[in-house]
RNA sequence: AGGGCUAUAGCCAAGCGGUAAGGCAACGGACUUUGACUCCGUCAUUCGAUUGUUCGAAUCAAUCUAGCCCUG
């Protein structure tokens, strides 16, 4: 019988090396690709670029290391460049989205277009049967389609992976999902690899990190405003409301005597952003209502169950409630802090994934905060 | 141009003759495939200026400067 054909994404990192490691285990022709979704000179990435006088940039280095540890592991690697994609599906709805003050997840949308989406086209051309990925969680074939969270709840990634169909689950490989990430490590060092100890990648994704100030202002200009507290006294001025997010303390630059201020809400309209000292119950909410909604669960009905909204946050005891086939509204009386427009609300039953959307307007009870 | 008060880092602010607390901000790092939060670290050879008293002054005295308040 003719082994299954896996194309995976071969990012230079560990976990995706260890992932070539388990999948060549498991008896599947295995081969790599490597994505280019970012160009730094084409996409105007120019302010706040650490990497812009490098010699090589950080992209081809990560594809170096990409080859060496196809090399290593005897597997053929492939080039793809999502240049374009990234930017139009990716990048445009980011920068939309900052433009409307509030605060996307990038990330989501380049799994959910991306990596799940253009890639596993071009993987499904070149008649791969699975597609596979380094992420820490968990995809179930039969008899259900679903997705479950990493083993290492760590460093489960799944809240990421919020928007993926179920089409796009059933065609999607996870080999390390099931490990903690210091095995992970561990295989890398037995077998040698050149990435075994490298550092783990963080920052936008394909985009890496910034300044994120000076990152957003290659794109968007930003309108200076007065900085209030919820009495309305002036405290001082800000550059942008763009660049601040619920429940943020760095950046708004305020002194004097007491507890650091945190950004409690912008007054989009007046352009002023809305800041307070210390744990402000401000920042706290009890129901939010969620858009464009991916649902992967049963059916949608009302329900009881578990959100995140926010990567690396405790999942919260919550109620679900449909308004309409993409809208949700949730529930959840041990409150929460800095629920923030634009993120993820992402839902689970225990380690199942349901589904996940964007939140959109929040509240504590019946009054809305301004976010 | 009579009287009183205050001048300590970007902002608040301790200190009251024995060799500059703390908080906020800022910066750096850790954590982190978003943005944040959090955690750790750094941050005044110097106390508005100049003289003087003293073994020793941010702390006492004198003068000057600036700001605030009250009374002209």
């Amino acid at each position: 019988m003719k082994k299954k054909k896996v194309i995976i994404g071969l990012s230079g990192g560990v976990d995706s090396a260890v992932a070539v490691i388990k999948l060549l285990e498991q008896g599947y022709d295995v081969e790599g690709m490597f994505m280019r979704n970012w160009d730094s000179s084409l996409n105007n990435d120019i302010l706040g670029n650490p990497h812009l006088l490098d010699p090589v940039c950080p992209q081809e280095e990560d594809y170096m290391d990409a080859v060496k540890t196809a090399e290593i592991l005897g597997i053929k690697l492939h080039r793809v460049d999502f240049v374009q994609e990234y930017w139009d599906r990716v990048f445009t709805y980011f920068l939309k989205e900052y433009e409307n003050n509030r605060t996307p997840n990038p990330d989501i949308l380049c799994n959910s277009e991306i990596k799940f989406k253009a890639f596993l086209e071009k993987a499904l051309e070149m008649d791969a049967d699975y597609i596979a990925m380094g992420h820490y969680a968990r995809s179930v074939h039969s008899p259900e389609v679903k997705l479950l969270k990493g083993i290492d709840k760590n460093k489960d990634q799944s809240y990421f992976l919020c928007r993926l169909t179920k089409d796009q689950i059933a065609k999607a490989l996870f080999p390390i999902g099931d490990m903690e990430k210091s095995e992970v490590r561990e295989i890398a060092l037995k077998y040698n690899l050149n990435v075994a100890t490298k550092k783990d990648s963080t920052g936008v994704c394909f985009i890496g990190e910034r300044n994120f100030k000076d990152f957003l202002s290659n794109y968007i200009p930003a309108k200076p405003g007065d900085i209030k507290n919820l009495d309305g006294e002036v405290l001082g001025r800000h550059n942008g409301l763009m660049y601040y997010t619920i429940g943020q303390r760095k950046g708004i630059g305020l002194g004097g005597s007491g507890e650091a201020y945190f950004v409690l809400g912008k007054d989009v309209k007046e352009n002023v952003l809305l800041v307070g000292r210390g744990d402000q119950e401000y920042l706290y909410s009890n129901r939010a209502i969620i858009t464009d909604m991916n649902w992967v669960g049963d059916k949608k009905e009302d329900i009881d169950c578990a959100v995140k909204f926010r990567y690396r946050s405790k999942d919260i005891d919550c109620s679900v409630k449909w308004l309409d086939d993409s809208t949700l509204e949730v529930t959840y009386p041990t409150k929460a802090k800095a629920v923030t427009p634009g993120q993820a609300a992402v839902f689970y039953d225990g380690d199942v994934l349901l589904g996940g959307g964007t939140i959109d307007q929040v509240y504590m009870n019946d009054s809305k905060r301004r976010y």
